[in-house]
DNA sequence: GATTTTCTTGTAGTTTTATTTCATTTCTAG
DNA sequence: CTAGAAATGAAATAAAACTACAAGAAAATC
């Protein structure tokens, strides 16, 4: 738990002299962590064992273990606090609210996911005949993501992402086929259609969805990134990122998975690509 | 710069002494943060003052300041130092590297980038008569997800993932026409040419690629990434990423710009959408 | 190869910083 | 208004960090 949050948060629990430490840390944590107890003390107007106690009273053995732990939670730049784009916000400061919410988006993605489900996805690809990648709309582009890796291993793989196309392919599925959803909400209906129709057909449907939605029963394996986000006015920006490095998750255990061999073909395509290259390495 | 990479790096620089306080410190950096200077000193099997030195060695003003600064990079997970993803990591493994070195590279993109560029390249965008994302191979989705965003402010925007497509696209150019290049290396000979050819029929040339490259010299406004990144093996995965949020970027700056007026109609289009799903909400 | 110089390291002492103890003050409840 | 409890700070104690200096090792010079 961040500390300056924590410190917010009990506020109201401390003492008076107390929270004069407190209102005295969040004026300036940057201060209190480079003085001393006695220099604190003095900014507060409190006397030296008040902050000791403040400290412990956070649960930290005195007051160096309290500037530790502060330090750390100002290292990581608060980015789950209060980092939504508003109006009057100028090109340095909604620049860096997007990049600082999206990472810590998937810092909270990453403690979200279910290794096993992740584990037991990477052992459905690998043993698919034919992998698809269906996505509507701003999924789309994740499910051609997904394509563009995926087709370098040199097995069965496609992507639609108009409906008709998604619903004829399901039809033709067979046993071993499987198709992955990608889908932010899991409530667009043709796509909660189509997982049906996949598995009426034998296919083993995986969904990069919401949990408890709609496409989520109708899967055979979820995987799920508990992103909530407000797409009232912006749109699923962040979700969407850490969807595709999900992706990329699913690739590199893929890639692990399948060995040395594959690897090596890998870098074969590579090669044949790099003679529309000046020079070598990739898009 | 990260406390931890910085002793790594400066391993040879240090005495004898000094190199066994760096070494106690790298084996287990939590320790040595929660330690005293003597204890750490028993550690590393040397004097007291040989660990202030060391501290001072590293630019900080003693072994508390030097326990503050270390605290800190720790705090971040250690995203920096190797990161890599070898061939016997597990799921848990393979799966928090990959989350964290993205996380890692977004905030190397954030701090590499340069505001003046992206608010001239929103200033750009927002005057523009028509805007078309172009994108090859893994740049490609790239570029779909940018047109899936940009699709929304109701004006003329295009995106072509073939070549053919794309230079017959710049042949009908006029001035005022924006054409958002996007790839990782910048060394696809296609794209370079394409940028050459908009660029002789009046039309802006933005890129989304790594500096001091063949598109970048060709572009009107380059938008890089100092992003490095093996491709060898892997895909460029994590650059990726960071040029999505780039996009998310431009977009933010675009809407702001843009003003109230056009965040109404966002809200409208969002309307649209919904009766094609279970509830509300977006893919 | 000896000798001087420089750099490295540790011991012991000093200073700074943090913590504990305890007396005083300030609330709170009856 | 007073007994008891809680909060606070002064002073003393303990711990940690730092400094000065001297001994020893390594490098350079003759």
């Amino acid at each position: 738990m961040n500390t300056l949050e924590l410190i917010k948060k009990n506020l109201d629990t401390f003492s008076k002299s107390e929270r004069k430490v407190a209102e005295a840390i969040l004026a300036s944590p940057q201060t209190a962590i480079h003085s001393s107890i006695a220099n604190l003390a003095k900014i507060a107007e409190v006397s030296e064992p008040t902050v000791n106690r403040f400290c412990r009273r956070l649960d930290t053995k005195g007051f160096p273990d309290f500037k530790l732990h502060l330090a750390q939670s100002l290292a990581n730049g608060t980015p789950y606090v209060n980092r939504n784009v508003n109006e009057d916000d100028g090109p340095e400061a909604y620049t860096s609210k997007i990049f600082e919410s999206t990472m810590a988006c998937l810092n909270a993605a990453k403690n979200g996911l279910d290794i096993n489900l992740i584990n037991r996805a990477v052992d459905v690809l690998t043993q698919a005949n034919k992998i698809s990648f269906f996505g509507l709309g701003a999924s789309s582009s994740v499910a051609h993501d997904a394509l563009n890796k995926f087709f370098r291993f040199n097995i069965p793989v496609s992507c639609f992402d108009d409906v008709v196309m998604q619903r004829m392919s399901c039809i033709n599925c067979t046993e071993g086929d499987v198709i992955v959803l990608i889908s932010h909400t899991g409530r667009t209906k043709p796509l909660v259609e189509v997982a049906q129709l996949a598995r009426e057909n034998d296919a083993f449907v995986i969904a990069l969805t919401a949990a408890d939605s709609p496409l989520a029963e109708q899967s055979n394996l979820v995987l799920s990134l508990g992103v909530p986000e407000d797409t009232d006015i912006y749109m699923p920006m962040s979700s969407r990122i850490a969807q595709l490095v999900l992706i990329d998750v699913l690739t590199t255990g893929f890639t692990l998975r399948r060995g040395a061999k594959f690897r090596d073909n890998l870098k074969r395509v590579k090669a044949g690509i790099k003679d529309s290259r000046f020079e070598k390495t990739e898009d």
